[in-house]
DNA sequence: TCTGGGGTCCTAGGACCC
DNA sequence: TCTGGGGTCCTAGGACCC
């Protein structure tokens, strides 16, 4: 007998972290925006009912807006992300079994709970987390995570379910899959969707029923598994703990367009440093970085340029300084000075634990000088805010860097955006962190 | 003027080896 | 000169997710 997986997700969750902090915004529609304040990225529900669309260029609803009195929000990410973990707590004191599945949706393993009234306990996560931080949230009971997603979704959209839908052995699962349309099932995009559609499978239900073999040849054991799910069978574990990433992106569009190597180069050597910080925090090291680079695919009438470039190191590394190195050495390659460009990034891949690193192995005093640098300045940047101390080629002014002018306060984090930090105040910190 | 960022998994096909 | 099967590893591309 399988047992009972719930679904907790946050409602409109970006627009949400906004109007939690603000009660003027009650009942005002929210928009929050994309990098570079480009497109709409997530919606409050007064904002959905103005039929405004995720992806839509916040240019082209720009009367909307006014019109409606839109209350419209740059991403604000430190915000959400603390948000996130407040109500990620709470969940972990419901259930010891949590698998954090995105910043705002996260899956309890309600084994052992069978007994228990499910929807009376849905209600009461529920309450708690509305209570103590003032986050709307739904949540969705099933025997699969795949039908625990669409518990979900029909939850919210039901006025009468109150934000919690159980369907763990109920005789409504047939029901609630013929309400679901094939391309809202988890698992199935746009494309599997239309090939779905073609071949007469429009509903989840009607999924649910279909050929095993067909379904392996045309969506692989991907979809295979999606079906089994349909039917009650469990195929898809829950991670309770995250396993270290395989590859690691940093990657933005530019404020601004720009021809300019100074420009680019100092945003690469900034989203290298963010890679790295990310492998460190994971305890990897990487054997390959790429450098790539793009000139605006949108303006058509400019020419277009893309490409990108995989650097082999010579041992796996965590260090900046040297994914710096070779960042610098891999632009170069794919640089060229006729292009404007709209978007650079790197990636860190050939991802292998730190300690298994050839590193270890092999240290050289000098890699071990560039060991406790980077660990102090970590730790100096953790305990006094993000960019206390940079390496200098990140640029001063970068004025390659996003445009972000609609954002909140870091209400919750305030004191991290302290103004400038003196050195004696760093000094004092080492000498504290020394003992 | 103005269109995000960061991930995962699977498969097919090529290179290479015995 | 030509013939055969089988295995592994890697990469690119396509699908999906939030």
């Amino acid at each position: 007998m399988s047992h009972p997986i719930a679904l907790i997700d946050c409602n409109n969750f970006y627009a949400s972290c906004e109007r939690v902090f603000n009660p003027k915004l009650v009942g005002v529609p929210i928009v929050v925006l994309s990098n570079n304040d480009g497109m709409i990225i997530a919606r409050s529900q007064e904002a959905k009912d103005l039929g405004i669309a995720m992806g839509e260029p916040l240019f082209k609803i720009q009367d909307k807006i006014k019109k409606h009195g839109v209350a419209v929000f740059s991403s604000n990410y430190t915000l959400y992300g603390d948000m996130s973990q407040r109500v990620m707590t709470i969940l972990e004191s419901f259930c010891p079994d949590v698998e954090i599945y995105s910043i705002d949706e996260a899956f309890l393993n309600l084994h052992g709970f069978e007994r228990e009234d499910l929807t009376e306990y849905g209600r009461k996560i529920k309450n708690t987390i509305k209570k103590w931080t003032g986050m709307p949230v739904t949540v969705g009971i099933a025997e699969t995570k795949t039908l625990a997603k669409i518990a979900n979704r029909l939850g919210k959209k039901s006025q009468k379910a109150g934000g919690v839908l159980n369907l763990y052995n109920s005789r409504f699962r047939n029901t609630a899959l013929k309400r679901t349309d094939v391309e809202d099932i988890w698992g199935v995009g746009r494309q599997y969707g239309k090939l779905l559609r073609k071949h007469g499978i429009n509903s989840a239900y009607e999924l649910s029923l279909a050929n095993d073999s067909w379904i392996k040849k045309r969506m692989t054991v991907m979809g295979m598994r999606t079906v089994y799910e349909l039917r009650g069978t469990p195929c898809i574990k829950l991670e309770y703990s995250p396993p270290p990433k395989k590859a690691i992106v940093s990657s933005r569009s530019f404020g601004k367009l720009t021809n300019s190597y100074e420009d680019v180069s100092q945003a690469v050597a900034n989203y290298v440093t963010r890679a790295a910080v990310k492998l460190r925090k994971q305890r990897s090291a990487a054997r390959i970085l790429s450098v790539f680079l793009r000139t605006n695919p949108f303006k058509n009438e400019m020419p277009q340029y893309h490409n990108g470039v995989m650097v082999e190191l010579p041992v796996p590394t965590d260090s900046t300084a040297e994914l710096l190195e070779y960042a610098t050495k891999g632009l170069v390659q794919i640089f060229k000075p006729e292009y404007k460009y709209h978007k650079a990034g790197v990636m860190l891949t050939g991802i292998i634990p730190y300690d298994r690193s050839q590193y270890a192995m092999f240290d050289s005093e000098n890699r071990n000088r560039m060991k406790e640098v980077t660990e102090v300045m970590d730790s100096i940047n953790e305990r006094f805010g993000k960019e206390t101390m940079f390496y200098a080629s990140l640029g001063i002014k970068r004025e390659w860097g996003m445009r972000r002018e609609m954002k909140s306060p870091n209400y919750t984090t305030n004191w991290k955006e302290l103004p400038i930090v003196s050195a004696k105040e760093i000094w004092k910190y080492m000498q504290e962190t020394e003992k």
